[in-house]
DNA sequence: TGGCATGGTTGACGCGGATCAAAGCGGACC
DNA sequence: GGTCCGCTTTGATCCGCGTCAACCATGCCA
């Protein structure tokens, strides 16, 4: 029996309309499945065989050239859905960012399931075009702006972002201080920047006391304000 | 009585599934309306009140930065669908390219329809998540692709999407020449450069003999081979 | 405690593409 | 045909970010 509480309440986000026998009926086909810091989930380019539900942990859409440049095209958060469903393959790898449990459903029986129950259908087209809206403004960031308005943004939506997933032991609202699931290489390829880009600009922007960095992968953000102006 | 012939033709594309009745009665609902070329018909960040469906002619979808700088974001032609539905506002412009004609639904009333007709939103279901997955390869190119690169993808992918859509008198297949629908500054907007990059490239390729460029907005592919190879 | 591996920072330098400026177009209109 | 006007091309220069290389911090294991 797969259905754990978790895997419920998270496979409730996106069965929000569905009646209780039906979430559990989603349950049933689903199967839970831990993936640890760096596993691919997912392959790029490959058949679209599953499908998958985030219950907790930090994952990454990628998508690379042959040369081997990378950009991350998206990142999934707790009770965000993975995969390509309804399409013969998938356009980007998804790889676990910290240790992560999901939920997966081979596509197919997924496929059939929404098909047969629309209110499924509805919320994943929901999530589908909020998705794209973010998509979009990120193109904005990584088509127009510089490398410090890159950053700010950035560390902007990260703040928005883990406190909302509640990754961040803190309140509601935007997290003050929070640990990236990125290394220097990921935040560099999440906005079309190198490595010893991203670092210069953290330093300087430490040194100009508007953030603080007490540990490598730890951010605290000092002067908010300055941040968003800075973002543009 | 606005459902003319072309107009059903092309709501039918989003309407594949759904019976004739239904058909007409999403017509019945949905208003035409002629846009020339430059001129808006929707705003970013404004109360998302209105949808549509592209009849004839190329829309572009726009963000702006608030010191003017413009990513194009999304690019509409023929049977897309257009504006944000199931959302309070939209996040993007959305401007005419070329002289077009749309069917616009009022948002609540395409919202409410959709809801009642399943096969309707299955349909969207799958444009918007093939939609996110182009929208997802754009952003490899924004922010990983150079200059040439970013051209020559460019190129291609607008020979693949104007064959497709009949704005070529052409056989289907890629078409060889076509006319594009972007002026320079467009061009510059769409790939995240300058009028003068994208100017020098596409001199670039003519000298090289890749490309011809017989008139202002006119390309011809001469060597497509090398336009694959360039593109990366 | 020392050695090593991994990831992050810092510095020197060069290049690709932006910026600034001026000179071609080519079409519309008289 | 002449004269605008907006768009495009071309040239000169600059600078932001990439590249290359060295150095530093941290954590792991012997």
């Amino acid at each position: 029996m797969s259905s754990c509480e978790t895997c419920v309440v998270r496979n409730r986000a996106i069965c929000a309309g569905l009646d209780n026998q039906e979430i559990v009926a989603l349950n049933a086909i689903g199967r839970r499945r831990s993936v640890s810091a760096g596993e691919p989930l997912i392959w790029e380019d490959d058949d679209s065989l599953l499908v998958a539900n985030v219950i907790d942990g930090v994952l990454k859409l990628t998508t690379s050239t042959e040369d081997g440049r990378e950009q991350i095209v998206g990142v999934a958060y707790p009770s965000d859905f993975i995969g390509r469903p309804f399409g013969q393959t998938s356009k980007a790898s998804v790889v676990a960012l910290t240790d992560a449990r999901v939920c997966v459903f081979s596509r197919n029986d997924f496929d059939r399931f929404a098909r047969s129950h629309p209110e499924l259908e509805h919320k994943l087209l929901e999530r589908t075009l909020a998705e794209l809206d973010r998509t979009r403004s990120w193109m904005m960031l990584l088509g127009r702006k510089t490398a410090p308005e890159k950053i700010a943004t950035f560390l902007l939506e990260m703040s928005d972002r883990l406190a909302e997933t509640g990754c961040t032991p803190i309140t509601r609202g935007p997290a003050k201080r929070f640990t990236l699931p990125f290394s220097r290489q990921q935040v560099a390829d999440v906005l079309g920047l190198t490595i010893e880009t991203v670092s210069r600009q953290f330093t300087k922007l430490k040194n100009e006391g508007v953030i603080d960095l007490p540990a490598r992968r730890d951010v605290e953000i000092l002067n908010r304000a300055s941040l968003v102006a800075l973002a543009g």
